[in-house]
DNA sequence: TGCAAAATAGCACGATCGTTCTATTTTGAT
DNA sequence: ATCAAAATAGAACGATCGTGCTATTTTGCA
């Protein structure tokens, strides 16, 4: 065995310690560590998948031991539930409060659209936790598939209301099923991410959006307020 | 040890051997044994996935040695991607052959529909090969994959070719978008399997429908040959 | 600076995985 | 009935999994 540094480690991660995020007061080392470790597994279960997901393989590349690793969530399954909580707050975040801040009605609506394109967007390697987790968990029971349902039926919620809001400034006519809506474009979520994660399909974006413009058209969007 | 039966066997497949079913000749035993896994494997891919599906478990259901299931395939890829060709099979002998011979155009788009439907639905416990084969392969390259891939593809285009005979036959509107539609039939039948199977949510069935009557609405269908 | 508490490492366990090897049984044609 | 070939069983392998246990290190407050 040659004299050189005698430990090696495979994928260690670049920041040894990243400084405290959201709370106001410092975070003790545990919980920055701990919220490190749910930013790597979500990385790593936005490609693989929630049931890939691995505490070896999670406390390989974060370079700590398993057990290390294992001692902040007692159990895998507590560990998935953070992730799908992550995720959760990250979609809330990036897609339903920037649509917030945009007027009710056809601009809130398009914004939320957009952002969710984006967010679940085939950009580099993420996918959908919502997509792969329903696959995952369709029947098999328990507080991951819970946790994710919640997640997603608030979501859906949100989606529903904004349709509504729009009805309400009539921006959609006044007799427009925004449930059936809302289920046509959840579908045009499902295909792009379909066709350009699995299918590598390009055109599939513009697709995308060219469906939801259809959409809004039937349910009686005026057409001058469409984005083109 | 007592003098009963001294082998206990887990979960012994009730038909012990089977009448050949399609060859005009008689399978030799072990084709036919081949046949049996490959229907079982897809049973229980169906409800766990290719990923999820172990050569173990496999064999304990059907009430057989591991290596006995093994040597069948050579590898557990080779198992899947079997599994895979004989989802193939049965997509066309139940979806696709069925509609061909409705008459062109609106009624055989209708029937590939409702066949497509009907395959992919929730009922009892299998759930659709090629919407969690996609989430688990959309970035593992392989042969699986490209079974997968290639599967996916000729289904697409006969949708295609199915919604172009129809334009062709005055069923469509001339100036429709054939890819577009397809692309939103697609969304459909995506949206209906997440409701369906994760959401358990029982209106989606309806909303399916209805989806694909707006569908065919908005691309220049007579409104008189579209079935309620 | 000291010291309890928190965080992490190291090791081991039983289980399951795909796969390989070698027997044994079963098949099907002569 | 005979016998080679095909089919299946059985055991073992290295690897990985989640998890528990016990040291050791590190942290943060007195």
């Amino acid at each position: 065995m040659p004299a050189v540094s005698p430990v090696v480690k495979l994928n260690p991660v670049p920041q040894p310690a990243a400084a405290p995020k959201t709370a106001g007061r410092a975070m003790q080392k545990g919980r920055q560590t701990k919220q490190a470790i749910i930013d790597t597994a979500l990385g790593l279960a936005t490609q693989i998948g929630l049931e890939g997901l691995s505490i070896g393989a999670l406390a390989e590349v974060m370079g700590m031991s398993k057990s290390g690793v294992f001692a902040h969530f007692g159990s895998r399954e507590e560990l998935q539930i953070s992730v799908v909580r992550e995720y959760h707050d990250r979609f809330e975040r990036e897609v339903f409060y920037p649509a917030l801040q945009q007027l009710r009605g056809l601009p809130r609506l398009q914004t939320l659209f957009a952002n969710w394109m984006h967010r679940t967007s085939a950009e580099i390697d993420s996918g959908c936790l919502y997509i792969s987790g329903a696959v995952e968990f369709d029947d098999r029971p328990g507080p991951v598939r819970d946790a994710l349902v919640a997640s997603v039926m608030t979501w859906h919620n949100a989606l529903r209301r904004a349709l509504q809001l729009a009805k309400e400034c009539g921006h959609l006519s006044a007799d427009a099923d925004e449930a059936q809506a809302a289920y046509e474009i959840h579908g045009l979520i499902l295909a792009w991410h379909y066709e350009a994660r699995f299918l590598k399909n390009p055109g599939s974006l513009t697709r995308a959006n060219r469906g939801f413009e259809n959409i809004l058209a039937r349910y009686g969007a005026a057409p001058a307020l469409s984005i083109s």
